[in-house]
DNA sequence: GCCAACGTTGGC
DNA sequence: GCCAACGTTGGC
């Protein structure tokens, strides 16, 4: 079993948006990182643990956890000349974007981006290197316990 | 809104 | 295949 970090502007979908949806899952769309997409087409599988954190915003951090619920397919909007994350050069017989099913599982506090950053814990980890902006990340048994219990902290 | 860092594009 | 120019990300 593997773990991952998956930034979400929340602006357009938070981790309340994935509680409410049907089945509490949505369809990951999006991603136009060849590195990113890679981590998602060749290294996950289901059942992996997804560490859902919010970017862009405000107050950026870890907003709770998640798991991969399905196995890699098109990502519908590269063929959508309407959308904004159409790829002209993408067709269906040759995609070149790919989704994965995303499962709410757990809520927690609010794990903010400057608190992660003050536990040593942490510091390996790829979202918290200088620099890094992949939008799929993964995260180590050791951060993703540290983690899990950081979340859990004063929940009932 | 700024800007550092990184990824992509395209001329050569 | 190099690399300058450009575009994007994302925290602050």
């Amino acid at each position: 079993m593997a773990y991952w970090l998956m930034k979400s502007e929340p602006d357009e979908t938070s981790f309340d948006d994935v509680l409410a949806a049907p089945g509490r899952t949505v369809s990951w769309f999006g991603v136009r990182n060849y590195q990113a997409r890679n981590f998602m087409r060749d290294a996950m599988s289901v059942g992996d643990g997804v560490l859902f954190y919010h970017s862009s915003c405000a107050v950026p951090g870890v907003a709770g956890i998640a798991e991969v619920a399905s196995g890699p397919y098109p990502d519908a909007t590269q063929f959508d000349p309407s959308s904004p994350y159409h790829d002209p050069k993408a067709t269906s017989a040759h995609p070149r974007w790919i989704s994965v099913d995303v499962r709410a599982v757990e809520g927690g506090r609010y794990l903010t981006l400057a608190e992660m950053r003050s536990v040593p814990a942490l510091g390996d980890m790829v979202l918290l290197q200088k620099g890094s902006r992949l939008s799929v990340s993964p995260v180590t048994a050791g951060q993703w316990n540290a983690i899990v219990a950081l979340l859990r902290e004063g929940q009932r």
